[in-house]
DNA sequence: TATTTATGTCAACAAAACTGACATATTTCA
DNA sequence: TGAAATATGTCAGTTTTGTTGACATAAATA
């Protein structure tokens, strides 16, 4: 029985740190827990976790083209195209093609889009402020530690775009100008 | 473009708290980043997440009945079929009868499963080791914090079988013990 | 003008979940 | 003991969300 809990010799040849399994499993239930808080009411609008990616990021990235919400949620376009094909045709979000570049559709949610984003951030943000105050914790830890879990590549995308910063868009729009 | 960080009143009058979405974005790229970990090496095996997931607890948990599983991976008895089968034909996992309840049938890891769950779980301690390293934070905070992310219910589960205690057999046994 | 780029779309496919139905062996209960 | 409940396995069909590959269109750029 003791066998089980792992080689303690290869755990200390390779990296002399201690194999995280605690924290990997919690990691698993915490973030299973986490997407199923919106689970119930995307039913109710016969909508995935699929959409609900595309919906957050549309709505706080508003003006973003779909090369870019592309490149954040990491899938192909074909894929995207399905959910965002539905989100756009029962009018949860919505394409103007770009001012400086009319091949590009920039992407907007629509005040009803914008009370679904809500709506499915509140039950997540409520469970993320309990667990905050439980373990008595500072938010700023939390965000410090989970910002290191991020690839090196991807941290840069984080601090351009810090939902409710502004300067994401100035940023975006000052590259497009640069660019011609 | 001030709008678009959406309605303060509605975030006021629900919960008095913030709208978190900061920490919603990190836990869907640190997740995902986290989990992309062992996808080069489950490839090479031609396995799935799916499989990674079943013998990451077959292994931690062993003896664990087919229920058991079930119950901890919230999944179907036909959706688990599969990746089961395909583990124990491949040689990663045995399935021996309850020595109890004949019906049921109590499930290890081979030595070949052992190792690749190993295998598996140290990229993704690494990210977690440096990421604390990084953020100068120590494991049990992060602990706490994930703890208390998980749904209340599930947190008994969490006590009985930490990863690496050796209370979970015994717990298991006595249940099954006074049941007769 | 020719090429590249941004987007859209068609078709086929795969992983991993689901439901519903039914079979088998074993245990439990009246 | 016989009937009912339980643990597991399996067949068949469906859904969601991802994939590849191919090709079309409009707009920008060299």
């Amino acid at each position: 029985m003791t066998e089980v809990t792992l080689p303690v010799r290869e755990q200390t040849a390779c990296t002399d740190e201690s194999l995280q399994l605690g924290l990997i499993e919690l990691l698993f239930f915490a973030y299973r827990d986490f997407t199923s808080d919106p689970d119930e009411l995307l039913l109710q609008y016969g909508f995935g976790r699929a959409h609900h990616r595309v919906l957050h990021f549309v709505t706080h990235r508003p003006g973003m083209t779909v090369a870019e919400l592309l490149e954040v949620l990491r899938i192909t376009k074909q894929s995207l195209a399905r959910v965002l094909k539905q989100l756009i045709d029962t009018g949860y979000i919505i394409q103007i093609p770009g001012p400086r570049d009319r091949r590009q559709r920039e992407l907007y949610a629509t005040q009803k889009g914008k009370e679904l984003a809500l709506a499915l951030a509140l039950p997540q943000s409520r469970r993320i402020n309990t667990a905050l105050r439980e373990a008595g914790i500072d938010r700023a830890v939390v965000e410090q530690f989970l910002r290191a879990m991020v690839n090196p590549e991807r941290r840069r995308q984080l601090d351009r775009h810090q939902p409710g910063a502004l300067a994401a868009e100035d940023d975006r729009h000052d590259r497009r100008g640069t660019a011609r």
